[in-house]
DNA sequence: CGAGTGATTGACGCAGATCAAGCGAAGTGG
DNA sequence: CCACTTCGCTTGATCTGCGTCAATCACTCG
């Protein structure tokens, strides 16, 4: 049994903003379906035409696009909340894949359906075009970190944006330790360095007892360090829309 | 006496897509004015809470994000048609700058205007998130450049990218030369490496015959190789939305 | 128990950073 | 009109962060 959006857990976060009844049943009559989906499985390919946009509902995937020699870049990981397939809804195809990491829930709207819900809810339109926003805002930090930070650093850049992320979501606990349930290469891929590289720089990072990452499970024992190691400042996470 | 819509220069371009009478007046009320800048000034400040947008109607320019100790991150260079200030306009404050590096003229928006605007044009705040897509398709694609390529790679890369830009725009004259400028600075910090690296690079590039860049004009020699360099396909200039 | 997956560690080499110096063109002021 | 500065480009020498190669180890799973 799908969930309702009423009843939608993620919205009852602080992360994400209110909305009205009216709203939110606007939003549930978009919404086609839900879907259940295991670790590793494909959820958008690049240059597909996917008649589907999603909402992850809970679970953590990633982005990714992969280069004609093979090499993979890891754009970004995906949280709950995240809204997928915005590109192929407005640019035909998309232009990176998405895969699912742990066990995911989708959302699953219908692309037919989009235009007609982005036409009629202007509210909701802008909300589309704020996260389109933010995930350019977004990926204009990553372009400058791969481009001028040293490993360490942006090892403590991402590990920063992704514990505050999570941390935002609610899904760090009493202790600081959040979910990280990804492998080194996927890190490595995100960073731009070899996985052997990140290796030892993640082995820095946790010999200086900053960090600690094991069973899937991430601890920052030291967000002052980390954040100086970063050299980058990092703002309260911001509300977002839940569409 | 600022340049009416209706007779827009760039409008007339294919690859700017065809609007309706009607459609051209709605921008043309919404734009508040003209404005000309030399080359060098800025034109949006990171962390500025800008009371305009822009769309940049003639000249070249760069928005890069500043680090903390200085060293800067060239996001993507500015071209006629581009819109500047979405970010401001949607998330309260810019996240990166934008400055002319050429003498422009851009048109003006006034934001609390463009709030209307989006909200009362339903196929123009459409495009609107278009624009962002598209950016951030391009963003993905740098941060794949920057992860993933090697500096010959990225460089030939870039500068395809920004030839097929300017020749979708009309800017190459017959013999397939672009105007091109920008400093070897500016290239090294889009491309995330060093001047004196970027120069070398250049050179390599410049006595295998595939490039000749001086006097600000760019030619690409040998565009077949420079593509197989740089280990991507470029499509041919997608037809874009002009606000 | 063997096979596969991911983490870890050491040895080695290179792409690209950094340092340093010189060059030509354009501007500026005395 | 000529010193003098400034700015951008070039080039060589040297250093180093990170990539590549190659093993090994710890787990999990069939």
């Amino acid at each position: 049994m799908p969930t309702r959006c009423l009843a939608c857990p993620l919205r009852k976060k602080d992360m994400f903003a209110k909305l009205g009844r009216e709203d939110v049943e606007a939003i549930q009559r978009f919404k086609a379906g839900e879907m259940q989906i295991e670790p590793g499985t494909a959820i958008l390919l690049e240059g597909s035409n996917s008649p589907q946009l999603y909402t992850a509902l809970s679970g953590l995937g990633l982005r990714y696009k992969t280069l004609p020699d093979g090499r993979r870049q890891v754009i970004n990981l995906v949280f709950p909340g995240d809204f997928l397939g915005l590109q192929a809804g407005l640019m035909g195809k998309m232009r990176h894949s998405v895969e699912a990491t742990t066990a995911m829930t989708l959302c699953v709207f219908d692309r037919a359906e989009f235009f007609r819900f982005f036409r009629s809810h202007t509210e909701r339109a802008f909300d589309i075009t704020w996260l389109a926003a933010v995930e350019e805002h977004f990926l204009g930090e990553a372009l400058a970190s791969l481009g001028q930070r040293s490993a360490t650093s942006r090892m403590a850049w991402a590990l920063l944006k992704i514990w505050h992320r999570m941390n935002g979501l609610g899904l760090c606990d009493a202790s600081g330790r959040c979910p990280l349930p990804y492998r080194q290469q996927d890190l490595a891929d995100a960073l731009g360095l070899s996985l052997v590289h990140t290796n030892k720089t993640l082995a820095k990072l946790r010999e200086r007892q900053l960090v600690s990452w094991s069973g899937g499970m991430l601890r920052l024992t030291d967000l002052r360090a980390l954040t100086d190691l970063a050299g980058a400042e990092f703002e309260s996470e911001i509300v977002r829309p839940l569409i």
